[in-house]
DNA sequence: GAGTCATCTTGTCACTGGCAAGATTGCTGC
DNA sequence: GCAGCAATCTTGCCAGTGACAAGATGACTC
């Protein structure tokens, strides 16, 4: 029985541990609601061993966009061949990755030129536009559907999670955003 | 020569001076990256005196919050006339308005049941209800366009001010804006 | 098994939020 | 014109935080 669950000097995995910690911590909280001190706590460690991972507590957020960037793209990538499902994908990801999506368009919280960052986010954003190029092939006014097709999606998912909409209580998420997105996208 | 401006015990709107420096702040470095006790310093007045006023940090965002609704529903309600002037002057109050802006939907930030606030944000909503109802009268998909409308003007202010937008680097917002709105609000 | 280096700990400092107790001053009634 | 009162602001304090420095530990390599 030499082998114990000891808690050994190296920890392992405190990187993802500390996200892991990170992610729940926003989603009780907020991204600005809990303490570097709070995460080593949950992670079990000394309260200096997270800044040997990120440095300080926008390294921390940082590393949080960067997944959620990662995420994102993955989602939307799934959803590439249709406009309107990338719509619902974009309300999708932004319910059901709540505590990243709450960091990832708020760069005051991270630092934006972090490169691992940068690349996820024009990686999101590629698939983001080729999807609505699909919308108005060929269109003069192209840019403008795709911001509003964008900015449609996006103000609805930042609606939904702040509560502004009264249907945030209780309605069913994919049905009401089907719904609103058809608006624009023009079809069901 | 007995009176000079010497500082007195009794500030004398400190309120407003604690509440125009979080302004400040908040405009500067985001709803969170500041401190109490900063306030009080740009007020010149003691650590504890914000205290006295708003009782903690989450006091002072509240009030934000509170002014931010008014304000908000005096402009919508000189665009009232007009759904396609009410989603302009959505967006402008965003853009002129930021630090209120910042606050206002994220009400993890301060205490979303006070009084002043609710009534604030009720007037808001109201008025924005009212110059929605002009969009598609009497339709049953009221709701709906409404909340198409709504989150577009949102999503769209939203991006821009995060920077999302290539174009918030040096574009005209009223001009893209109107073009964006008018994707759904469907006229100039 | 010695050297090397990433990982993690301990210790420390200035700063923050929040509370308690006291000082100052405007105001109200007389 | 002044006594008493209440609002306003101050000083002092404490636990908790972010950030840094220096040292301990152990994994990995040759």
């Amino acid at each position: 029985m030499g082998q114990t669950d000891l808690p050994s000097y190296h920890h392992g995995n405190l990187r993802r541990a500390v996200l892991d910690a990170a992610l729940e911590a926003i989603t009780a909280s907020g991204p600005s609601g809990w303490s570097l001190r709070e995460l080593a706590r949950r992670a079990g460690v000394s309260h200096a061993a997270p800044a040997h991972h990120f440095g300080d507590k926008a390294g921390v957020l940082t590393a949080v966009a960067a997944e959620g960037f990662e995420l994102f793209a993955d989602s939307l990538e799934r959803a590439a061949d249709d406009p309107f499902g990338s719509g619902v994908a974009y309300v999708r990801f932004a319910v059901d990755h709540r505590p990243y999506f709450e960091v990832m368009f708020r760069p005051e919280l991270y630092r934006p030129d972090d490169p691992a960052l940068a690349a996820a986010r024009e990686r999101a954003g590629a698939v983001l536009a080729a999807s609505s190029r699909k919308l108005s092939p060929g269109g003069a006014a192209d840019r403008t559907t795709t911001i509003a097709a964008w900015s449609l999606a996006h103000g609805f998912a930042d609606l939904w999670l702040s509560g502004a909409l009264p249907e945030s209580a209780d309605g069913d998420v994919e049905e009401l955003a089907r719904a609103v997105l058809q608006v624009v996208f023009g079809r069901d």
